[in-house]
DNA sequence: TACTGTGAAGCTATTCACAGCG
DNA sequence: CGCTGTGAATAGCTTCACAGTA
């Protein structure tokens, strides 16, 4: 269709979903040079099949040429800009264990549309030391915080004890995404939106797989292939 | 494809990877010293629907009672055994940064059905060091650890540079399963699961419903409903 | 009665295959 | 010609609604 000048369809999930490994994919195209992509190349740097990419591509408008590919440059800009990172979105991180820590540190964050305005925790050997160039606060002063620093995103890296009060608390203040680490669920209201990340729900499903693979079997046979 | 020895139908993906989900809230009850739970229940415990729920069980038999709902620890244990999880997997994980130390360390993996039997990086300063109960190894050694200690679920939580090759040494030397956390795609041959964990793809999700919310405003407007 | 398990319907996502365009 | 964008077919997932049962 004619897509675009302001003119929004709805983007399906999965798509959604899939617009940051693309945009990844692009970076390291245009990294090392290179202008011009066709679906199939960029699939493939993707991992996915070229025809689901283009009918990814479809729904965001026309920025392909056909017999050529899509510019490098120009759709790394519009899924940039479709995916919001125009601009940098304040993210606080609760709980700063090794985890929180982790996400502190982690250098694509700040280069990808996103900032770390705020570490907090509850531990008082963690308040006021500097990780990461920041100085952890305390979070008693969770709603005072969020609102001065305009937080947009909370990232609850605490246990799973605490993480559904932290999380009413974020939402009373008006914080509307949440990415929980906690290993819980989490219940909100409705339009706040919360991703769960769950190292252990990843693995049992690993577990899951590998146990159809090797039946019965103690033994590991490391270089048998399988038969079908 | 083939069903096997005991009856098995193929489980939907979609299922599988709720299965950790009701496990956990399973676990749960079981600790309040609650013995029988109605899908209804369980669902909301969850965070999913109850007809969903129930069909989710159906396929791994019938485990549930008319009128009265599905005993606590039965269910729990059903599941625990279609996951896979009545062994205990070896696990190795790849790179001890922040984030490797955070996985070491976490505490519900050797609880259910994992052990970490192996810590590698490539920094000297590390090789050696005890974290988590565990001497960091070379990941020269990669390959001969692996072999000794059987193990089965490799875990990658290195930078994306180094990644595909470590992947395809843990694959060459037997590894099937594989958890990867570093911002790449992992190419892996036909049998081998990969599963990713990305923290910049979950955030750049979020920053896509949270533009939504707010179409063009920095402003902050928590109480505005959007209109269609 | 109060609940599970499931046929049937509806919805979403993926894949095929090719028309259409540069 | 070579590639994109997409109608049409397919596959997979979710939800409804209720028959069936302890």
């Amino acid at each position: 269709m004619i897509a675009d000048p302001a003119a929004r369809q709805e983007i399906p999930d999965a798509t959604v979903a899939r617009l940051p490994q693309y945009l990844r994919a692009l970076s390291d195209l245009a990294d090392r040079g290179i202008l011009s992509v066709s679906s199939e190349e960029l699939a493939a740097s993707a991992g996915v099949r070229s025809a689901k990419l283009r009918r990814d591509l479809s729904h965001l408008g026309s920025y392909g040429v056909r017999g050529v590919g899509y510019g490098v440059e120009m759709l790394a800009h519009e899924i940039t800009r479709e995916l919001g990172l125009a601009r940098d979105w304040p993210v606080a991180i609760i709980g700063v264990g090794h985890l929180g820590h982790a996400l502190a540190s982690y250098v694509d964050l700040t280069t990808q549309g996103f900032q770390v305005v705020a570490l907090l925790d509850r531990d008082c050997e963690l308040i006021g030391q500097v990780i990461a160039g920041m100085v952890v606060g305390s979070v008693d002063d969770l709603e005072r915080i969020v609102i001065e620093r305009g937080v947009a995103i909370g990232v609850i890296a605490t246990p799973a004890q605490p993480a559904q009060k932290l999380c009413d608390r974020l939402v009373a203040v008006g914080v509307r995404s949440v990415l929980n680490f906690a290993p819980c669920a989490l219940s909100v209201p409705e339009g706040v939106d919360v991703r769960k990340v769950d190292l252990s729900t990843e693995l049992q499903i690993l577990a899951f797989h590998q146990q159809r693979k090797s039946p019965a079997g103690h033994r590991r046979t490391p270089l048998l292939e399988v038969a079908p």
